[in-house]
DNA sequence: TAAATAACTTAATCTACCTTAAGTCTGGAT
DNA sequence: ATCCAGACTTAAGGTAGATTAAGTTATTTA
């Protein structure tokens, strides 16, 4: 019950259910807690799960050919994540997830997602506008990194993300706004001397 | 009749419509001619379209506080556009959609949208799949705009969209790239020579 | 048909950011 | 307490890509 506040909260601020509707939804749900630094999803694996944070922050990135680290995303309480290309075709995962703090979830199998939305149709209008935020936020992302320079990124990501700056290391922030560590290392000198 | 053939046979791919449905809808669709090179959405304006393209090619493009141009997207039959996030939100649009070449469209109205999603909650599916389509693909360039320099960027781009190389500037490619049209010149230049 | 405008190329110079490498600081594990 | 590995810093030298500017080729437009 408790547990499940927060979920039935937030996919209260965009659809109705009745009492069994969400009993029915919340006993698709498969509850996990997560150390620090636990990976629960691993480049290779079929990534069959959809998360919802309850606490934490978790982090997905890839490598690339050359070893190449590039974060996708940071999430945190109340968000949703996963590869959600392959979690949708079904195929195995071409990225890594993990818990950058204790974090504590709750997913939904890809079999339980598919019969949940054709058992209870508002869903399809709940994850239709979930899928709506993620689309513009990622063609955001695509535009300011076309259009901004690595100093203009990150204060804007500092802006936009204050939580996860406290508690992230230097070395992933830069590897989500596309610099090396050692860049952003010089960025945050420069912003501190004089002011 | 003709005319809707296409989007209805789109739609068709992720739900199905009885005739009564299919009349509906297609009555709330707004069929227009746009002739290469003109601009159907402008920076400011009230976004408040959601646009097919039957025939044709669009891009939106937005710019910067130093006039420079970058292309979110290049559109082309059967695909929709928008300025998504200001469409959704009604919003004065961030963003240029321009025809670049002859093109026809079809266009909802955000009221008829809203109601439409209400009317018939198929279309909820419908546009959840598209919104999802929308997101991956998006997720799919901030990595590669990342991990990728701006030669193996070209080459994806001309693989992944071959019939836009084509009917596209050089220009607009180079600002969907994130580079300028002076180095995807020597870029190309490169690719040729010695195979 | 010519003139004008825009697209594309080429090349020199410049800069944002990378690479490498060495050094400091920190938090866990023993 | 000590050791160690990982996080962060600093700095020298290198490279991808920008900027500027001039020249060439298309495409409009008159």
């Amino acid at each position: 019950m408790e547990i499940h506040n927060a979920i039935l909260q937030s996919i209260g601020k965009h659809i109705s259910l009745s009492t069994e509707e969400e009993e029915h939804f919340i006993s698709l749900l498969i509850y996990k807690e997560i150390p620090n630094k636990t990976t629960i999803i691993t480049e290779g694996q079929i990534c069959n799960k959809l998360i919802y944070i309850n606490t934490g922050v978790l982090r997905s990135y890839c490598l690339d050919g050359r070893g190449k680290e590039s974060t996708i995303m940071f999430a945190m309480a109340d968000w949703w994540l996963t590869d959600m290309y392959c979690f949708l075709n079904e195929k195995p995962s071409m990225t890594f997830i993990e818990a950058i703090e204790d974090s504590c979830v709750l997913m939904l199998n890809k079999a339980d997602f598919d019969r949940l939305l054709t058992a209870i149709p508002k869903f399809e209008r709940f994850f239709r506008i979930l899928m709506q935020n993620a689309y513009t936020r990622e063609q955001l992302r695509s535009i300011e990194n076309l259009t901004l320079n690595a100093e203009e990124r990150y204060v804007r990501f500092i802006k936009k993300y204050p939580q996860i700056v406290s508690n992230v290391s230097q070395k992933q922030i830069a590897s989500y706004l596309g610099i090396t560590p050692e860049f952003l290392s010089l960025i945050r000198k420069r912003q501190l001397p004089d002011k």
